[in-house]
DNA sequence: TAGTTTGTTCAGTTCATACTGAATGTTTCA
DNA sequence: TGAAACATTCAGTATGAACTGAACAAACTA
């Protein structure tokens, strides 16, 4: 662990914290990020000096939140986590889910709207429009980036 | 003040806090986006039932992150708030500030990063290449919202 | 089955921050 | 310049959430 990874994890840390999530929880991040093998809630614990109590809960958030991935060994009775391999999309993936929501909270308010406040109205039907917008075009974006990584994938089969 | 209307700032107050933001600034912006006129602190604290000093800091937060805008009038004394003519867009150039805040952090990280770790320095470059990726894709998005809109607006000239 | 190793849950503490009431600034008008 | 009507700031309180240590549960081994 040198001095850049720990500024990393530490920096992670910070990040995870503006976000409303723990900084244990950025650091556990940060942690899987540059660890090379899958670690155990020990050797976590260890490494950033918290208790094994925070690693447990924190790990199982990551988890939940598709950051975090478990394995297991046969004859092994550890749980180990590792980076999901999927785990840079998640964020995409959740702020979808925020618009979603927030796609749904006008579908609900709309019709109940007075009728003598058409400036509502209007500016509520352009915000649903903005927020399809948005998501529309954030899958088209997740697409948009496949196709690039296919399409490096090949390059660097040809050569 | 009608059901619909409660229902929905107090869902957008929840919104808030989960994106770690005081649920009264979610109240206010949500009150800004069906309010027809520019509102005072005293107008805000009655309608929300809040201390006038919540409403002055949170309504200078909303205005910090750009979705409320001040306005004043000649001859009056009141300061009124009303929603930013971009307030939509806002969240947009917000989550491209944190794209660009992790890219920073993964620059920096990365020529320090130990040589006998190569997993992390692949893991890492992928990282920055995603969030490169993000950040350009944004900047396009917004650009064709815009081209959107404008196509719209000179069809309704047409028409 | 007893014992050991691991993971999870719970009660309690600490820390951060939202919110309030009161005091202080600031602008406008007479 | 003084007074009135605002907005802002500050100290204090209360609420909530992160984190810990310890108890508990579960899974494996002998």
């Amino acid at each position: 662990m040198n001095d850049a990874e720990i500024e990393f994890i530490e920096r992670f840390g910070l990040l995870f914290e503006e976000d409303g999530a723990p900084r244990i929880a950025g650091r556990i991040f940060a942690l899987a990020l540059i660890e090379d093998r899958a670690l155990t809630l020990d050797d976590m614990a260890e490494i950033l000096q918290v208790s094994k109590a925070s690693i447990s809960t924190n790990t199982r958030l990551l988890d939940g939140m598709g950051l975090l991935e478990r394995t297991t060994v046969p004859g092994d009775r550890h749980t180990y986590y590792r980076l999901a391999p999927d785990a840079f999309e998640v964020s995409l993936a959740r702020a979808r889910r925020r618009m979603v929501t927030v796609l749904e909270v006008l579908d609900d308010t709309l019709p109940g709207l007075p009728e003598d406040n058409p400036v509502a109205k209007r500016r509520l039907s352009k915000m649903q429009e903005w927020h399809r917008f948005l998501v529309e075009d954030m899958d088209a974006m997740l697409i948009r980036w496949r196709d690039r990584q296919n399409a490096k994938h090949e390059e660097g089969a040809d050569a």
